[in-house]
DNA sequence: ATCGGTACCTGCACGC
DNA sequence: TGCGTGCAGGTACCGA
């Protein structure tokens, strides 16, 4: 489910109840999405977001890292449902963490693991000449350079299609003029921007700590349109896939 | 060293 | 009602 702004909106709904906190204890009903030792007696100093990772950072040392893959759920005293697969019990209440689908996860470590520490920078915030000077330094077509976390942190497969429409570029386009990467960096932080303010975008199930939808998705340009006309010119939508991942183009407007 | 493809899971919508 | 198929915001890992 959660892109940036679902994971920027999740950690800003949650941090008021965590920070500060101590961790009474640890319930793991699902042990194979829960690495290291579960963090018993730490206090939570702050939440923050890492891309699309969820960083706590405990005292008197280490980090929980938490990633919500497609259908992870972080909430504060929510009922335990059927896929609730981790409890903490904090001094002042509960924060669960359910996922149908166990794409996501967590992990307890004395250090920012590697994998989440050697990610690009962020892409809400990353200036635009490195922005050029990444894109330019990847292959491959572009959508995927979008979703690579390595390239850029906080992308997914919603705000990449809504980036590139906005932008005008095809999602299979390998070269990028300069003119049309600089309009794709004002792209991708004017809709991870604005989908913040929205809250995030809820296609499904996503919902941020106080269970609450985003309403984002009502401002979708392009994702999720499949066959209804364009906004800027009424050529229906057209919808291919690249690396797997559904891909949603105007076939004027977004020209290889 | 980068890439593109595949695996990992469950639930839902759809056609028959 | 049930069954098969395709699809869904994710990353990790593999071989080329």
């Amino acid at each position: 489910m959660p892109e940036l702004p679902e994971v920027e909106t999740v950690v800003r709904s949650l941090a008021p109840y965590l920070t500060g906190q101590r961790i009474e204890n640890v319930e793991i009903l699902l042990p194979r999405i829960f690495k290291g030792k579960p963090p018993q007696g730490r206090t939570i100093l702050n939440v923050t977001r890492h891309g699309k990772f969820i960083v706590m950072v405990l005292a008197p040392s280490g980090y929980l890292i938490v990633h919500l893959g497609m259908t992870g759920k972080l909430r504060w005293n929510a009922s335990r449902e059927k896929h609730t697969h981790i409890i903490f019990t904090l001094s002042n209440g509960e924060l669960t963490y359910t996922d149908a689908r166990t794409f996501g996860g967590m992990e307890s470590s004395e250090t920012l693991p590697e994998r989440v520490a050697r990610l690009g920078p962020d892409a809400l915030v990353v200036p635009e000449a490195e922005f050029l000077e990444r894109l330019a330094a990847r292959k491959g077509r572009i959508k995927s350079r979008l979703l690579n976390q390595l390239f850029v942190r906080g992308l997914g497969n919603i705000y990449a299609d809504e980036a590139l429409f906005r932008a005008g570029i095809h999602p299979s386009a390998r070269a990028v003029s300069r003119r049309r990467a600089l309009l794709l960096h004002a792209a991708v932080q004017d809709v991870l921007g604005e989908a913040v303010v929205a809250r995030g975008s809820s296609v499904s199930d996503y919902v941020d700590a106080e269970n609450q939808r985003g309403s984002f998705q009502n401002q979708h340009r392009i994702y999720g349109r499949k066959g209804e006309p364009c906004v800027n010119c009424g050529t229906p939508i057209r919808r291919i896939v690249i690396t797997q991942r559904s891909s949603h183009y105007c076939p004027k407007c977004q020209r290889r």
